[in-house]
This record gives structure tokens, C-alpha cells and sequence, in this order.
DNA sequence: TAGTAATTTAGCAAAGTGGCGAAGTCAGTC
DNA sequence: GACTGACTTCGCCACTTTGCTAAATTACTA
């Protein structure tokens, strides 16, 4: 019932691709797809203060990309959606087509 | 070579995110998969002011993910990478899962 | 050459995003 | 109960994005 998708459907993809459109943040997607991470491990790896990563997180939480879990004094994130990896080859693919 | 994706590899990658992260364009680009769309065709279809939509093809543009070609007095747009479009479907699933 | 239509570019105001430090919350330790 | 560490929320500021109108550009027509 949806050949042509309605505006709002396209208003909630583009909060998914808003929360991917960070560098940081899809340096901390690919780290999560290794596996989940604590918070503060991801804010090493980025090297920003945490609350920044903080709220990184919390968007791609929002988004539905990351879940967390808190254990004990840690929050680990995880990858729910794996799906979102598959994404890279054709936005690789994209950037060489652009430059041809 | 790229087991470890640089940042630099991210930010570009996140540019094209950026594109993608607005529901017009993605508007746009669903119908751009059908076909090619002058500008005026687009600027119907979002329902918003003609240069603002030239606006929003440029940054699809720039991104690499259509391409333009003019002919007369119109400037068509085209998919140039229609696999962006495979993009939907984990998106929507990200939206699922989001919610369960 | 004038005139009209299709696009793009430029300039402006409103809204959103990103980063940091300060402060608040929660778990484990002394 | 006080203290420390991990994390989140808040307030603030700088920067970017977005949409509009006005103006410049290009193509076609009379």
C-alpha cells in the first residue's frame, strides 16, 4: 500500500541517515560492529571529552541503530542493526563514481 | 588494505550521509529512481520553492549521488548510484527494531 | 532586440548541530 | 555516610543548514 512512500515515512529515514552523518559516529558504528564497547572506550577512540560521545551514542540510540545496556557502573553499546555496515560499500562506490 | 578505516574515510563517507539526511531529498531521489526529473518536475513534487530544491540536487550532486545534464532550457537530474536506494530497506528495519 | 520561462547564485533570518565544562545521577568502595 | 568513577543532562557558544526572496544567467520565441 505504499508505492508511493509519504513524506512523513521519508522525514523518519532521514533521522536514521541524520544519525550517520558524523564522522565520528560511524567511526564508533564500525568499532561496535567488533563487538560491544563501554562508553569510554568509544571516547578514547574517538578522542572527544565523553559527554560528547555521550550524546552521540544517545542520537544513534535514538535513531535505533545502537542499543545499551548498563552493567554494573558501564554503559555498553551494541550494534542492533548490522544491516547499516552494508551501507559503506555503496557510499564508497558513490564517492568513486563522483569523482569519475 | 583498510581493516581499520581512517577518519578521513569516515568524514567523506559521512558527506554523503549528510545528503541523504533530509526527507525532501530523499523525496527526491525515490523519484528519481523511476526516471529522470527536471527541476521544476522535483520542485512540484516537495512542494517547495524552485531554487531551493536546485539547492538541495546540488548537495545530492556534490555528494556524487546524481548526476545533471541540460537540455534546453531545463537541467534534468538522474540516479547516478541507484544502490543508495537499497538503503531503505535496513532503514526501515532499523525503524522496526527501534520500536520493539 | 524584447520578453518569457527554467535554473542557479547571493543574501538574510530562523532553526538545528556539535563541542565543551559544570552539575547531577547511579554503582561500587571505604 | 562519604568518596570515587562512569555516565548523562544542562547551559552556553560557534558554526552549519534551510528556506525564502531578489537578482543574475541561459535558452527559446516573437
Amino acid at each position: 500500500m505504499a508505492n508511493k512512500p509519504s513524506v512523513g515515512q521519508f522525514k523518519a529515514q532521514a533521522q536514521v541517515f541524520k544519525a550517520l552523518a558524523h564522522p565520528g559516529r560511524l567511526l564508533m558504528l564500525d568499532e561496535l560492529s567488533r563487538g560491544e564497547r563501554c562508553v569510554c572506550e568509544l571516547a578514547a577512540l574517538v578522542g572527544s571529552e565523553m559527554p560528547t560521545v555521550s550524546r552521540h551514542l544517545s542520537q544513534l540510540r535514538n535513531a535505533g541503530i545502537v542499543d545499551d545496556e548498563k552493567r554494573g557502573a558501564q554503559v555498553f553499546y551494541r550494534l542492533v542493526t548490522p544491516c547499516v555496515m552494508n551501507f559503506f560499500q555503496c557510499v564508497a562506490s558513490v564517492r568513486e563514481k563522483g569523482r569519475a
